[in-house]
DNA sequence: GGTATTAGTTTCCTTAAAGAAACTACTTTC
DNA sequence: GAAAGTAGTTTCTTTAAGGAAACTAATACC
């Protein structure tokens, strides 16, 4: 019998696999990260503020993405009764649990890139 | 001056966006974790056994993804001159460096998930 | 010869992601 | 009253992602 010699493995890896599809479901998209990473930095900022900030967003997007990320409790939004109205955002301490995450990630980037310079020569994908 | 009071930070930071940026578009992607967190349990797979160990992807998506992982030297494609042909992927050590980005991930989907249930009762996205 | 398995590729199609520009609504400043 | 800044939303369009099914080509088994 060598059929269903593999397939849906020990229960733990299940688990890990639902564990990675709900946290890259939650940060899926072009921006999340850099949204996040940003506001690790600065802490607190406006709408427009992340608008300048965020290389290249431009309204649309940085409003979904914030809304997103407010659903899922990363972000808070806190309007305050300024004069001309503004907004701020900042990360949930749910939201700084992420930190190590895209520490991890950001690592890895880095030692990608000089890993592949010290291999080879030739640019081997986009670089 | 207000203008220019923040925008494009100290340069340390710059590096780190782009190392996420690095990261992500390698990885960006619905099958890509999925995929490397395969062949982490497996070691070595073949197409038709990735076909049926990675669930709800199709011979097309697996295809494509394959080709992806391999241009950026992350997995090993083998030919085997066996009988009907048969093909090997296995992860390359690059590959293996991102062990603990994955991990990561499925910690903190874990502890996310584990988080809500505890604050609140009510489903608060798409639990 | 007919069926099955291997590893894909090709074609066609649908849906989701993303962006640009214009627009709303309110307030302050000149 | 006109201009500019706040925080978005709306509309329209393009591009990318993803999937289903059929197909190639080689070989082996019966």
């Amino acid at each position: 019998m060598k059929k269903e010699a593999l397939s849906s493995s020990s229960t733990g890896c299940k688990t890990r696999i639902l564990a990675i599809n709900d946290s890259m479901e939650i940060l899926a998209g072009k921006w999340k990260f850099h949204i996040i990473g940003t506001l690790m930095l600065f802490e607190k900022l406006r709408f427009m503020e992340l608008l300048r900030e965020v290389d290249g967003i431009g309204a649309k997007m940085l409003s979904k993405e914030l809304q997103d990320l407010e659903m899922n409790h990363l972000i808070k939004r806190t309007v305050l009764n300024t004069k001309p109205l503004t907004v701020e955002y900042e990360l949930t301490d749910c939201g700084k649990t992420l930190g190590p995450i895209i520490d991890e990630i950001a690592k890895w980037g880095i030692t990608y890139r000089s890993t592949l310079y010290q291999k080879n020569e030739t640019s081997p994908a986009a670089i």
